[in-house]
DNA sequence: TAAAATAATGGGAGCGGTTTCATTACACCT
DNA sequence: AGGTGTAATGAAACCGCTCCCATTATTTTA
């Protein structure tokens, strides 16, 4: 169990050359004549040699690794875009450490701070409740945000519009006939948040609907609360014909407590999300929802650093949502 | 951006120390007098000192990060066993290194040969397709195996009674007085699956009941392996009261294929899955459904690794399956 | 009060690589 | 054959930290 590891030195005796040329070749960063190259990688197989990332990192300077803080908001969404994350860069020369901001500002500074200090080359952040302020202050590398906008670095955070998504789920609903719409925000202060009832409440306003605010309730991203507030709503014998969730969770939520009332889906209300999650599809009634690109921002994230270290350019593909239609939306 | 990094020399010159003391006040491994401490805590504090843990690392042999393997199977089980694993760490010196095997054994072994290259402490396998004998083949680090049974290597494999669990799940469905009963089973070769089945054969056994091997039916633990598996049965005019499929996701695409067919739940037939993920219980209606502890697992194999590795005795809490009683089972 | 023990500290050799710089080996010219 | 320019290679410094060992300061003991 501790037989000492195989190092560079050991190959270059082996192979009858030095430690410059063995790191030459492993590098391949000068050139290095046939046979000799030959004899090392030979010495190197043999020897079943496994280069040391930590010296490799010490000594280059950087560790070839990239932070990737992830938070704990319980969405599978969040899930789907670190994973995608991970595979990416599995492509790369680079390894994800990850941290969790298990969606709390101080654990988030105390986690980059930990990538700092083992040198993560990059940083991705997804989503997260860092104030942008603090993020500007990670001066020592690149980092990339993703699902998350923040103001004045356009340029390294990825997201999607989710206000012309909302707006299109909105529509959608107006234009099957709709016009009391319940509408089920998120966490009030979370931007996606924000931005889906701007979305929301712009697609009311073009179709010259007033928005009836005693319709418009707060949920928190989780299934639980768009249960609730359906519950609330219905107790009160509020009127709508369709529920809008601002994320698919709480529209599962939201189809609970219909069903729990006897409440015919779509027939009697219809049903819209947002993300478009793995099992929205599964709903039943399948959900209509709007479909976030979770695996592309997570690859574009990582291409996105990949390129912010090695200098090149990189024009990013643009992202956007899609209206999925399924069959939880009825015409009026 | 590229001003040098504060090392553990400047501190030393900042507090009229040496490097060696400076060493010896970050690990606090041996005395150092009250006064010089304080000074180097001091110039720590102002010059925002920051260890370089990839020279710790070299230097002291051990690079602080544990290495996990997960495999993109797509349940989210794995993703919460994962997630789990992160925090967990983030409470300890070390940090999780994520590769991903995508559920094939090839990409595992290149993964565990990244991980081992980084010079990881210890190693964390979520399920994974690789060969037992292949694990074993790891000598460098301790390895912990979660979510799945190695033989021979009970020690360091974290896993729950599949077999237990899938026969209190068929119990409570005999014991409701259904006879027939629909199985979907997971992925053939899949371990999980090969337990899940046994378990329902035993208790149809000890119930003194045939198992009908043409309502037993393979699927992929994916949603629409379910939906296509139960519409075949449908087509085929099957006869039987419940379904019980090895996971909830399965469980999903089979109450969906139901629904087209206009069938009820529970009423008609009754459904019962397998992990209780977070959307189960928003299933309409609920789904009644074996618990994993998937935190729980998370936890203790990260608890495992390290007191492996600190070489602390380590006493597992027994983990077990919880049979979750909701809404989607009826008694006949 | 000197000797013996113990507490603190500094020096310096690694850890396993990368990289600069100087040196040696060749092929090509004149 | 002597000179040149380029291709190959090795020596050694260094990356930032740990840790062993020697040395010095401070107590304790006789």
């Amino acid at each position: 169990m501790q037989k000492r590891k195989v190092t560079i030195q050991d190959i270059a005796d082996k192979a009858n050359v030095s430690k410059s040329t063995v790191s030459r070749v492993l590098n391949d960063s000068s050139l290095v004549k046939e046979s000799k190259r030959d004899a090392v990688l030979e010495a190197m197989k043999t020897l079943d040699f496994q280069p040391n990332q930590l010296a490799r990192g010490l000594a280059g300077g950087k560790s070839l690794t990239i932070g990737v803080m992830t938070q704990d908001i319980g969405s599978p969404f969040y899930d789907v875009v670190a994973q995608s994350v991970t595979t990416a860069l599995s492509e790369t020369i680079y390894s994800p450490i990850f941290v969790d901001g298990r969606w709390n500002a101080e654990i988030e500074a105390a986690g980059i701070d930990t990538l700092l200090g083992r040198r993560v080359d990059g940083i991705i952040i997804i989503g997260g409740s860092l104030p942008d302020s603090d993020l500007k202050l990670i001066k020592d590398v690149p980092v990339v945000v993703v699902a998350r906008e923040v103001a004045g670095w356009e340029e390294n955070s990825i997201v999607i519009d989710n206000l012309q998504g909302s707006y299109d789920a909105t529509k959608y609903l107006i234009d099957c006939g709709h016009k009391k719409i319940a509408f089920i925000t998120g966490i009030a202060t979370h931007q996606d948040a924000i931005q889906r009832k701007q979305g929301f409440i712009r697609a009311l306003n073009d179709a010259g609907l007033e928005v009836d605010h005693s319709l418009c309730l707060e949920g928190n991203f989780r299934p639980d609360s768009g249960e609730e507030v359906v519950e609330k709503l219905l107790q009160r014998k509020a009127e709508f014909t369709a529920i809008y969730a601002s994320n698919d969770e709480m529209a599962f939520g939201a189809r609970l407590a219909l069903y729990r009332r006897g409440i015919k889906v779509p027939e009697e209300v219809s049903i819209v999300g947002f993300d478009d999650q793995p099992m929205s599809a599964f709903m039943t009634p399948p959900l209509t929802t709007v479909r976030q690109p979770a695996v592309e921002l997570g690859v574009v994230a990582t291409e996105l650093v990949v390129h912010l270290l090695s200098g090149e350019a990189y024009k990013r593909p643009e992202l956007k949502t899609e209206l999925i239609v399924r069959e939880s939306v009825a015409k009026r």
